[in-house]
DNA sequence: GCACCTCACTGAACCGGTAAAGTCTCTATT
DNA sequence: AATAGAGACTTTACCGGTTCAGTGAGGTGC
C-alpha cells in the first residue's frame, strides 16, 4: 500500500532552521527540563514556520507512547447500524479522545476470538496503547488475554462480568427493578420483558433483576421473559407471541432491552388492535430520539450514553499511566415517562 | 501515554532462530524474490514458532506501506447515532479492510476546516495510507487539501461535488425521479419531499431532480420541499407544518430524505388523525430494518449500505495503489414498496 | 582453466523520533 | 584557586523494520 509518500518535513529540518540538535527538539516538545526558555521558543518557532508535528509512528517505535486506543465491536453489522447506542457511545469516547489527540481504532469482529486474537495482535504491533471492551459473556476471554498480554484495558460491564478487570458500568439491576416498581406503581402485575441476547452479561442481569422485582411485589406480580437478538424483528416477534394469549392470561406491560424492540413492539400492538397505553403499557431502553418519534411516544429507561463513552476513555488514560484496577459505576438509567405508559 | 510494554519478539529473534539474517526475514515476508524455498520455510516456520508478525509501525517508519485508512465524519454525534447509514457504511468498508489486514481510524470532527487539518495531520505524520471522504458541500475544500497533499481519497459522492476526485456515487437523482413517477403512477400529483441538510451537495441533486421531475409529470403535479437537519425532530416539524394545510393544499405524498424522518412523520400523521397511506403516503430512504418496524410500514427508497462502503474501500485501494482518478457509480437505490404508499 | 553470471544471502545505512550518557560553560562553595 | 555542581545542549545508541550494495558459492560458456 504505497502512494506518493507527503512531503517531509522532518525534527532534523527543524533543529537545523532552529540551530540545535534534534535531541534539543525532542526535549522541547516533550516538555521536558534541560532547555533554556530561548531556545524552547526558537524550536517551537520553527516548527511553526516549518509546519512540523512529530511522526507518531516514530514515537511509537522509539518506545514511548502510542497515541491510538483500540474498540473491537462483535455484533453483526445489522444490528449495530440500527442500534443508536454505539455511534453516541462511539462519540462520547472521540471526545475524550479528541483532547488528547488520540485517535480510536475501530473493527467490528465476528467472535470473541476474533477480538482477543485482533487486541493481541494490535498491542504487540504496538499498534494501541489501550482497549476498550464492550458486550462482556460469562466466562469472557477477554480478562485473561488483557492480564496475560498486560494491555491496559477498560471493561464495559458490570464488575461481576469483567474479571478484575478496570470496569465502568451501569446499575442495570437497579434499573430493571425501577422499571418494574414504576410499572407495578401504575397498576400493572403481568409484566413481560423482552430482553436482549441471553449471551450478554449484562441481559443475564437484567434477568434475574426483572425476576427478583417482579416475584417481591406486593400483592406478587407474574412475569415473562424472551430473549432476543436486539433486531427489532425479534422484538416484533417476542410481542406477538406475548400478546396473542387471552386478555386475562397476558402482560399488560412489556419492558424491552433497547428502543429498536420497543418501537416493533409499538407497531404490532396496533397491527393486532391494541391500543398502547391503554390495553398494554411499553416502557424502552436507551432513549435515543427514536422514542420521542412514535405514536404514542415511548416512555424509557434514559441513559446519558455519551457522558458514558466519555467516562470509559477517561478511565482508560487512568488505565494506560498505571491506575491499578477500579470499579467505576455511572450514573443509572433514570425513568422518563412518556405516551407508552399508563394504569391497565 | 505509557503502559507495560508487551513481551517483544522481533525480527532478529526469528532471524537467529531461522540462522539467517533480519534482511533475509524482511524478503520472506514480503514476498520478495532472492530467496530459497527452503529458506523462506525455515524462516516462517520460525516466525510461528515465535508467533512474530512484523511490526506495522516499525515497517511503516522504513517507508512502506500505511495499513490504515482514515474516515472522519462531521455530523453531530445526536444524529449519527441514529442513522443507521453509518454503522452499515462502516462496516462495508471494513469488510475489504480487514481482507487487507487493514485498519479503519475513525474521528467524529465538528467542521470541513477540522477535518482538513486532521487529514492532513493524518497524512503528514504517515497515520494513514488513504482516506474516505463524505458528505460534500457546495465549494468544499477537501478535493484542494487533497491535491495539494497528495493524499489518496476516494470521495463518496456525485462527480459534480467530489472536485475531480475519484468518487464512489449512487444516482440520487435518478432515484428521486423513480420515487416520483411510482407517487405519480399511483396518482399522486401533490408531493412534497422533506430533504436533509441544505449544505450537503447529494440535498441539492435530490432538490433539483425532485422538482424537474414533479415539474414534468403529466399533468403538472405541485412540489413542496422542506431541508433538516435529518433529525427526526426536525422530519417531525416539516410533517406537521406540511400536513396542517387545507386537505386541496397540501400533499398526498411525501418523500424523506431518511427512515428516521419518514419514522418520525408517520407518528405525525398519526396524531393528525390522517390514515397512512389513506390520506397521505410516505416514502423513506435508505431503507434500514426499522422501515419494516412501523405500522405500516414503509416503503423506501433501498440501498445496499454495506456494499456501497465495500465498494468504496476498494475503490479506496485502487487510489492508494496509484490508480488515476475514476467515478464508480454503484447501483440506484430501488424502490421497495410497503405498506405506506397507496393511491391517494 | 578462466572469465562471467546468477542465485542466495548478508551487512550496513536509513526511516524519524526518544533517551541516556557525555561535554562544556558558568556559578557557587570552601 | 581549586572543586563541585547545576544548567544547557550535543552525541550516540537504540526502536524494528526495509532496502540496497555487496559477497561468495556454484554453474555455464568457450
Amino acid at each position: 500500500m504505497t502512494a506518493t509518500p507527503p512531503a517531509r518535513v522532518t525534527i532534523k529540518d527543524v533543529a537545523a532552521r532552529a540551530g540545535v540538535s534534534k535531541g534539543a527538539v525532542s526535549l522541547a516538545f516533550n516538555q521536558k527540563p534541560g532547555l533554556s526558555q530561548a531556545t524552547r521558543d526558537r524550536i517551537f518557532r520553527a516548527a511553526r514556520e516549518l509546519g512540523w508535528a512529530p511522526s507518531p509512528t516514530a514515537r511509537t517505535l522509539a518506545g514511548s507512547r502510542v497515541d491510538v486506543v483500540g474498540l473491537a465491536v462483535c455484533r453483526p453489522a445489522r444490528l449495530l447500524g440500527l442500534e443508536p447506542f454505539y455511534m453516541e457511545f462511539i462519540s462520547g469516547v472521540e471526545s475524550v479522545l479528541v483532547e488528547r489527540s488520540c485517535s480510536l481504532l475501530l473493527r467490528l469482529v465476528r467472535s470473541p476470538d476474533e477480538e482477543t486474537g485482533l487486541m493481541e495482535s494490535w498491542w504487540r504491533g504496538r499498534q494501541i496503547g489501550g482497549s476498550i471492551l464492550v458486550d462482556f459473556r460469562a466466562d469472557d476471554p477477554r480478562p485473561a488475554v488483557a492480564q496475560r498480554l498486560g494491555l491496559p484495558v477498560v471493561a464495559v460491564g458490570h464488575p461481576t462480568l469483567t474479571g478484575g478487570l478496570t470496569s465502568v458500568w451501569t446499575d442495570d439491576a437497579t434499573a430493571v427493578t425501577e422499571a418494574v416498581r414504576y410499572l407495578a406503581a401504575l397498576g400493572h402485575r403481568r409484566i413481560a420483558r423482552v430482553g436482549g441476547a441471553a449471551a450478554l452479561g449484562h441481559t443475564s442481569i437484567r434477568t434475574t433483576a426483572f425476576d427478583e422485582a417482579v416475584r417481591t411485589l406486593e400483592p406478587a406480580g407474574r412475569a415473562w421473559q424472551v430473549a432476543t437478538d436486539f433486531s427489532g424483528d425479534a422484538g416484533a416477534r417476542a410481542t406477538r407471541s406475548l400478546l396473542t394469549a387471552a386478555p386475562a392470561d397476558r402482560p399488560t406491560a412489556i419492558v424491552y432491552d433497547n428502543d429498536i424492540m420497543a418501537v416493533a413492539g409499538l407497531s404490532v400492538a396496533a397491527e393486532m388492535g391494541l391500543r398502547v397505553p391503554d390495553d398494554v403499557s411499553l416502557l424502552a431502553w436507551d432513549d435515543s430520539q427514536l422514542c420521542r418519534l412514535t405514536h404514542p411516544t415511548l416512555s424509557a429507561m434514559s441513559h446519558d450514553v455519551h457522558g458514558f463513552g466519555a467516562e470509559v476513555a477517561r478511565t482508560l488514560f487512568g488505565a494506560i499511566t498505571g491506575e491499578g484496577p477500579g470499579s467505576h459505576p455511572v450514573a443509572t438509567p433514570v425513568l422518563t415517562p412518556r405516551g407508552s405508559t399508563a394504569p391497565p
